[in-house]
DNA sequence: ATATGCATGTCGCAC
DNA sequence: GTGCGACGTGCATAT
């Protein structure tokens, strides 16, 4: 019974929710609390929430979330590794989830509760997420005609000032290319930030260099910006990075990175 | 009975599940099932998640989150408009959340549920925030004596290519100045940023002009590169700033912005 | 509708 | 620890 897997308070008193989930903080379940609460933040920034009803989350790695009956983002939270404090005072069950570094609060203020489930969950699932902007990377390096025919990779994220280039390498003429690879719609920030990465190494190596903006597409007004910096861009979809990758598995890409 | 505003599932089988979940959709309220799932995300990328218990909550305005035992953030998840689905199937209850625009689909497949927490939440409370960046912009040009005595500001998110300016105005020597704001350490990004939205400005308006950075506090590299561009440095504290605009009020404010 | 920039962004990775 | 950039970022706002 202290230990049982699961246990669920309907409409209960303060006092009864409170013995629940100190339990759950020691025995380090997983915590749903619904109720009526107010809600205050101290840290970076500060907010106050007023009354209402909402559900509180808190996680046996000391993560929270308060979360109102709509939007998917929590009103307020607090990133894993809080700790927590239960206390009645003034017909008010408070939980407050303290962090250090930075420092912050939240402190979660219920007059009543209409549920608290205190739970344990096993997880060992593995998680896979395909088509991110690594992704990309891979299957340009795996298939480098993904960007054009006769292109050479010959280094991946490399360091220079003032950054990383994602990708470089040589055209079939031998001239050196620069690739920015982005997994959404490019902005002009993007080339900006490709043409200050280009910039001093024009400076330093003295030939002439491609630059090239790899994306899905390109933002509507940012085409001149592009052109008129002397910049290419090549369009490339990142579920078609995920086939690619899919159909030649990783042994190909293991042998290119061992080079 | 059928419109209870909480309803409650332990271990239930999946066909009872089922019902209380298709009733919380019709009903509009907001579910909470825990159980062991496994997840697929189509969209924007693709992503799995073997089997493991998990959370599944779902809001009336569409939005869904899946939460791991552990982690602030949903391991999958649709931002609020879906459209939900529910079937059983093969010893599996599926619930899948639809939305366009852009398409994307979540499928949460459950073979074991915990519980149900099906509820109606009332939730009109105020959220207020305090210490953000456009508050830092107001308190400068409440208090301008906050970057420089003697300060007049002229303007702020202004227009100009390629960007916006934060806040523009003169020096107590009438030297046009230029302030970029940050409510965190400033980046080399930041300072990059600056550098670039100067460029035209001088290039258009053929003055001194003096660009700062301001921020609670400067990357630790940065200062050179700072420096090296002919850009200034301001420290301030984003609740500083808070506290100056809770001290006046919004009225002297609000004068300052007819003007 | 698209583009642009903030966020208590969070998170992972390299130095 | 700090810096730096990606994220299925989400979100509001301006055009």
């Amino acid at each position: 019974m202290a230990s049982e897997k699961l246990s669920i308070l309907k409409k209960p008193t303060l006092a009864e929710a409170a013995i629940t989930i100190e339990r759950a903080f020691t025995q380090r379940k997983t915590l749903i609390i619904a109720g009526d609460c107010s809600v205050r933040y101290t840290g970076r920034a500060n907010s106050t929430l007023e009354n209402g009803e909402r559900l509180l989350i808190i996680k046996s790695d000391g993560s929270l979330l308060v979360h109102r009956p709509t939007g998917y983002e929590p009103v307020n939270w607090q990133p894993s590794g809080a700790i927590f404090h239960v206390e009645i005072k003034d017909e008010t069950l408070m939980i407050q989830g303290v962090r250090r570094k930075p420092h912050e609060s939240v402190k979660v203020m219920f007059t009543t509760i209409l549920t608290v489930n205190s739970l344990y969950l096993k997880d060992s699932g593995e998680f896979i997420l395909h088509a991110s902007e690594d992704d990309m990377h891979r299957a340009i390096l795996l298939k480098p005609e993904l960007f054009e025919t006769g292109f050479k990779p010959i280094s991946w994220e490399k360091h220079v000032e003032p950054g990383f280039v994602d990708i470089y390498g040589e055209d079939k003429n031998g001239k050196m290319v620069i690739i920015e690879v982005k997994r959404k719609t490019a902005t002009k920030e993007n080339v900006l930030q490709l043409a200050k990465y280009i910039e001093p190494i024009k400076a330093k190596v003295n030939r002439e260099i491609r630059a090239v903006l790899i994306a899905p597409a390109l933002a509507k007004d940012v085409q001149g910006l592009l052109t008129s910096m002397g910049l290419e861009f090549k369009a490339l979809d990142p579920k078609d990075c995920a086939t690619v990758l899919k159909k030649s598995g990783n042994s190909k890409l293991e042998t290119f990175f061992k080079n």
